[in-house]
DNA sequence: GTCTATAAATTGATAGAC
DNA sequence: GTCTATCAATTTATAGAC
């Protein structure tokens, strides 16, 4: 049916607009205006779709938080070689968060700010670090690697993965002159040079 | 006399209020209402000390930025022993994160945000990440250490710092069932384990 | 479903009394 | 220096025509 579709299109098209501008400047920082502007459709559209800015926000959060935490744990395959998991799962990792740089700090940033909101959405995410901390101990009780606190490792090894994306700007001033092309460089090559950084330490 | 006391005492107390609230809810997220309840004065009275919100708020993030990113490399001492150095900088790093958490956060986002008005603060802040790069090369060029790239290296230690801490809400909740005491000694713990772990990396 | 017009509340900033 | 009163602009949200 066209009304169907047209409804269909339209509330898509608010939504990835919406997407952009939140994702970019966070929920303070957003105008519906802005958004009604991107997706090229009158202000009132957005309240007849979605109610508030709140209720909209509240969508685009969910779709930021389902894209991004689950991947954290979805190139994870049981029955590989250790190694060769932290060697895939860094370069799977790493390729993400430089496809989406402003995903993680979008959602870090209003976790912080409404804490009591959003920790249902945590919970409720399915996410399960369980498997990745059982194959941790897992290895370390084989003799295969080094004795480390499974939660340090996972922490090391998101950190070295997270920060060089969401710290980009300071950091590229600061350490390549602002030069993106070398950032560029720099972040690819992280998607080995992390795992060998990883594996050289926990190696026995 | 006692017209300029009151005043530094009044511009002080503003200062200290605005730094609360601009840093745990950002530019966007501040009412000059909230400042002025908070520094227990008028709201007039912030005009007349900063003129605008943007100035108020260019005073804050100077005083984080100064805070923050030139005890970046303060702990470094130029004659120690590499492992000795790392092993105190990261210690007093994660310290200083620890206890000023907000600012890391505070001081990405509006980098992020307003880029072209902030570089130059960078670049005039004094911050020299060389003699780091050098003393890395240094130690390569010894033996002391394998080969890698100074600024990976440089990279995956900060960030191994950082990340706990402007992630905490999050991770706090996945990995520690948001159990805060567990996640401060988690913090304290990676005073020594984050040291360990890089060494356990790079040394021959 | 989509638009125009406008309400209602918030907020940064200023004028002026004391 | 500090306060009250108020302006002017912005912004979310709704009412109503088409």
């Amino acid at each position: 049916m066209k009304m169907t579709a047209d409804k269909e299109n339209t509330e898509e098209k608010i939504l990835e607009a919406a997407k952009e501008v939140f994702l970019e400047k966070g929920n303070d920082g957003t105008r519906m205006q802005e958004i009604a502007d991107k997706a090229g459709i009158n202000k009132s559209l957005l309240h007849y779709y979605y109610r508030s800015k709140e209720k909209l926000f509240a969508a685009v959060f969910k779709y930021a938080f389902s894209q991004f935490a689950p991947r954290i744990f979805s190139a994870f395959k049981d029955d590989e070689d250790f190694f060769a998991l932290i060697r895939n799962f860094i370069s799977v990792y790493i390729d993400i968060v430089s496809k989406n740089p402003f995903i993680p700090l979008f959602i870090i940033n209003e976790i912080n700010k409404k804490n009591t909101v959003f920790t249902n959405v945590i919970k409720m995410s399915g996410i399960n670090p369980q498997v990745f901390k059982d194959r941790i101990q897992k290895e370390i009780n084989n003799g295969k690697i080094k004795s480390i606190d499974p939660n340090q490792l996972i922490i090391n090894t998101i950190g070295m993965c997270i920060f060089p994306v969401i710290g980009r700007p300071l950091i590229q001033v600061i350490l390549f002159e602002d030069n993106k092309a070398e950032y560029d460089k720099f972040l690819e090559s992280r998607k080995t040079e992390v795992a060998d950084f990883i594996i050289n330490s926990i190696k026995i």
